[in-house]
DNA sequence: ATCGTTAATCGTCGATTAACGATAAATGAG
DNA sequence: CTCATTTATCGTTAATCGACGATTAACGAT
């Protein structure tokens, strides 16, 4: 049996059983991004008041400063949310646009088994 | 196995700083399950053929028979996916249901900010 | 110039994940 | 019964994650 493993066959753009990852790797890597629960809770927050928060954050869910700060990054460098320096604050917002991969995807799912007859 | 989450160590009745992730971490796990990309692939693959699927998928995915069995096992504790015994074969379907609450929670994100005349 | 506030970063430690091979269980075929 | 097929599980190893405290950097105010 030929195990191959997930990253080494991903080479060229060769025939045979490519999986091409290359469409699903954004949306892992946008699940990943929501994978803890303090960052759904930061998300929720930046929704509820749209207005830049700075601190206000590390309080709200209770975790360190440095915790917190690192969830902030792991979410800014998926591009969820955005981070306005306004010293010596950051002010955080949200963009949703960033999660319409991953909303589009779950939609595509929900679609596919409830209308497959469509071609 | 989600040993210690974050309200874990927090210390109950302390300061009356309860985050509440009774909420968020439902939203957390399910998009942890998925943070994955041979697993956002397998959600794929279902979706395409929503017939049951047995052993294909690893050949699909290409990664060894007990790291793909382990990734339906992560998907199938999660709800996503299903497994019926057709022995000695497994059939595999989605569960689309199951995405509803990141779905919706993906919704309400989006809309918060489209739409925040409330107050 | 010094202090206070706020964020980011570093180093560390324990827990978890992801990957694999090997093995076991269950069943249909010969 | 024996073999082939398919899946789940065990044991192991390397890598990553999550948390924290301590430190650093950048300002505004005193």
């Amino acid at each position: 049996m030929p195990a191959k493993t997930v990253s080494a066959n991903i080479k060229d753009g060769e025939d045979g059983e490519t999986p091409d990852r290359s469409a699903t790797d954004p949306i892992a890597a946008l699940a990943k991004a929501l994978a803890h629960p303090a960052r759904i809770e930061i998300v929720r927050i930046l929704a509820r008041r749209q207005t830049c928060i700075g601190c206000d954050i590390v309080e709200e869910i209770g975790l360190a400063q440095s915790t917190t700060s690192e969830h902030l990054r792991i979410m800014k460098t998926a591009g969820i949310i955005t981070g306005e320096i306004e010293r010596p604050r950051v002010c955080y917002s949200l963009n949703p646009a960033a999660l319409e991969p991953l909303r589009h995807f779950l939609g595509e799912v929900s679609n596919a088994l409830a209308g497959p007859k469509k071609d």
